[in-house]
DNA sequence: GTCATTTATCATGC
DNA sequence: GCATGATAAATGAC
């Protein structure tokens, strides 16, 4: 259950979408965003439990499993990293100059 | 007391609740004040955030949701516009 | 790598 | 029913 454009790493992939066939400095069509299924939020979740940092071997076999790219596991790690320093600053500011305490 | 402070903190991040006007009448104003560069710095979020009452995350939220309407329908904001820009012009002036 | 962003999507307010 | 604030993918600067 997953949509995905040019993700699945399908072997030998020669189809890439007729993208750069002479011109190669176009900004390229940014990519949609493609919200992951509940199995695949699971899984990195549970693998960022065990290390914040992903080293690429498990990348690798993480993103055959989950039919995501190689790329996208790893953005997806930097943004949890993100995510959680934001919930960390929000708890900080939340139980220290909160007026209603 | 704590439990309370805790419950509450963990599902107010969705639990959306609107701005008060004077609020958003502060990130408006700045806004449309610098629709050619509505970018405000780090330490200009913070004053911001300061007096509308809001957290600096608030704020980047406001202006990068802002500034993505504003720009995919600017007809549905102009008259928005205007009215900012002619409460504004005194202040460019200096 | 971090981090501010863009963009679409989500969830709520009214 | 959309307006609005927050979050989730995706990009790019550095």
């Amino acid at each position: 259950e997953n949509t995905n454009p040019g993700s699945s790493a399908s072997s030998t992939s020669v189809t890439k979408e007729g993208s750069k066939s002479s011109n190669s400095s176009a900004p390229r069509t940014r990519k949609k965003r493609c919200p992951y299924s509940k199995f695949q939020i699971r899984e990195l979740e549970r693998e960022f439990f065990f290390n914040v940092y992903i080293n690429k071997e498990k990348r690798l076999q993480l993103s055959r499993m989950l039919n995501l790219t190689d790329r996208q596991v790893k953005i997806w790690f930097q943004n949890r990293r993100m995510k959680e320093k934001k919930l960390s600053r929000d708890r900080l500011q939340y139980f220290s100059g909160n007026p209603l305490l | 007391a704590v439990m309370i402070l805790r419950s509450r903190f963990l599902d107010a991040r969705r639990k959306r609740r609107n701005f008060n006007k004077q609020a958003t009448e502060i990130l408006n104003e700045y806004f449309y004040s610098h629709l050619s560069n509505p970018y405000p710095s780090e330490e200009a979020k913070e004053e911001l955030a300061k007096k509308c009452g809001i957290t600096v995350s608030q704020v980047s939220n406001w202006f990068g949701n802002k500034r993505i309407r504003y720009k995919k329908n600017i007809g549905k904001f102009q008259e928005e516009a205007n009215i900012y820009a002619a409460k504004t012009a005194v202040t460019a002036t200096n």
